[in-house]
DNA sequence: CGGCTTTGACCGGCGC
DNA sequence: GCGCCGGTCAAAGCCG
């Protein structure tokens, strides 16, 4: 299986929820596998996704990345992979070590890569060998510890190159069984603060899984 | 006024 | 040990 890597995460208890998040057996998070293995067209795996996942995403999206990162964990040959997935790969997403590579054409000018999550910058760097700068972003979530690293590509200007580090866990928190109270029909989504994009579950964090602790 | 960006300082790791 | 380099902090300021 994914198995395979190392595993020298920092936190042992994120690294439990990030492999049940990713793995496709668990009953939280259920990847549109069965879309692939039935031989399904791209299109009907998203229409699948969209119906596991509410919140929509524009752009390249997160879920491409970990969607990705489901099997890019790995030890697994490329040649394994599902078309769909390896399409994911080729559109430039690389791995090192936990940081995820994702480099994009942002066709328009100056279009942000809105992955449709909100990110907070805290920080900018010159590169050595490099005449861009690079931009560092966190989650606003406080409690969630994703990062990524948006940096313009030397060669090409059109093209950002997006590294994530860590993943957005509140983002599959609807799915999570919250107590032992069964969600009914309506759809745990929040309502959007007063923002300019909608799309985003990022209330709750991982004590939400089964200790049901508020907060302030 | 609050949340965000900006921007230089700061810091830790690594190579010489 | 020192200095470079990349990542983060935090004060200040911008902007809705």
């Amino acid at each position: 299986m994914e198995d395979a890597m190392g595993a020298t995460w920092s936190d042992g208890s994120e690294e439990e929820l990030v492999r049940e998040l990713l793995d496709n057996e668990t009953p939280f998070f259920v990847l549109p596998e069965e879309a692939l293995q039935s031989q399904m067209s791209v299109s009907n795996e998203d229409s699948v996704v969209n119906r596991f996942i509410p919140t929509v995403y524009s752009g390249p999206t997160i879920r491409d990345i970990e969607t990705a990162l489901s099997v890019t964990t790995g030890t697994i040959q490329p040649q394994e992979l599902s078309p769909a997935r390896l399409s994911i790969l080729e559109r430039g997403l690389s791995k090192v070590e936990h940081k995820y590579t994702l480099k994009i054409k942002s066709c328009d000018n100056g279009a942000m890569a809105d992955d449709g999550y909100k990110w907070r910058k805290y920080g900018q760097k010159s590169i050595k060998n490099s005449p861009n700068p690079r931009s560092y972003y966190r989650c606003t979530n406080p409690r969630c510890s994703a990062k990524k690293q948006v940096e313009k590509s030397s060669e090409d200007p059109d093209t950002l190159i997006i590294t994530y580090e860590g993943l957005h866990l509140h983002f599959a928190y609807p799915f999570f069984p919250l107590n032992n109270q069964a969600q009914n029909t309506s759809p745990p989504m929040k309502k959007p603060r007063n923002k300019t994009s909608q799309p985003r579950a990022d209330d709750r964090e991982h004590e939400a899984q089964e200790s049901p602790k508020h907060y302030p």
